[in-house]
DNA sequence: GACCAGGCACATC
DNA sequence: GATGTGCATGGT
């Protein structure tokens, strides 16, 4: 595994896709509320219960203080899991008053490396959904992995296939620079490319990797 | 109906 | 540390 393959593969992806325009949310803050709605759902569904929040005029930190939580969750419901993304919403609201006065714009003085380890201690955030906030809602130089990042790259013979969470991040951090606009473009091609053509079962027609020899392989299907 | 979707916490071994 | 399970709607 080198830099070059892993530009490569970005190019390729690029060049099949072209640019992303990630994240799909208008301010920090819808960001931060969408990657926790977007744990294991798809974004079209996730799309429907930030409406609704935006149509209540709920999308800030003060009005999912304040709301109910069996109202809120009545509102997130196109998005599953509705119960238990409510507990991890008013969670993450809960820290942020509790710690930053309930202001987003209050995380910028603190280093990446503490945010991240308060984000994960927030129940309901994990890695993916703690990289994203750093990432896309923050602009912190952090690169996401998700399932599509792991199949791909595990298909693709790129990585061991039990490899983890951290050893993906730090395989394309150390071998990437420390680029946000490019950790950005790059998780959301790897997360078009997996959403077309890298199911966990179905196999991947047309996946644009294949046309690069260096990341063939025969567990690819 | 089967399969899948931009995970996570928790129980159990 | 690894593995299994519950959580839930909506599109293909």
């Amino acid at each position: 595994m080198t830099r070059e393959t892993l530009t490569q593969i970005y190019e390729l992806l690029y060049e099949a896709f072209g640019s992303q325009h990630w994240w799909p949310g208008e301010t920090p803050f819808e960001i931060v509320i969408g990657a926790i709605l977007t744990q294991n759902t798809s974004w079209a569904n996730v799309n429907k219960a930030i409406t609704h929040l935006k149509s209540a005029s709920l999308l800030t930190p003060e009005g999912l203080y304040r709301i109910d939580a069996s109202e809120l969750a009545g509102l997130i419901r196109p998005a599953g899991y509705y119960n238990l993304k409510t507990k991890r919403l008013k969670s993450f609201i809960d820290w942020l008053f509790d710690n930053y006065d309930g202001q987003l714009t209050n995380l910028e003085s603190v280093a990446t490396d503490r945010l991240r380890s308060e984000l994960l201690a927030i129940k309901g955030v994990g890695r993916e959904t703690a990289d994203s906030i750093l990432l896309y809602a923050l602009g912190r130089p952090v690169f996401v992995v998700d399932t599509y990042t792991a199949r791909i790259m595990s298909r693709h013979g790129l990585i061991e296939p039990d490899a983890d969470y951290e050893q993906l991040r730090d395989l394309f951090e150390s071998n990437l620079p420390e680029d946000i606009k490019l950790y950005n473009e790059f998780h959301a091609l790897l997360v078009r490319a997996g959403n077309k053509f890298c199911k966990p079962k179905a196999r991947c027609p047309g996946c644009p990797l294949e046309t690069h020899p260096h990341t063939l392989d025969v567990e690819h299907f």
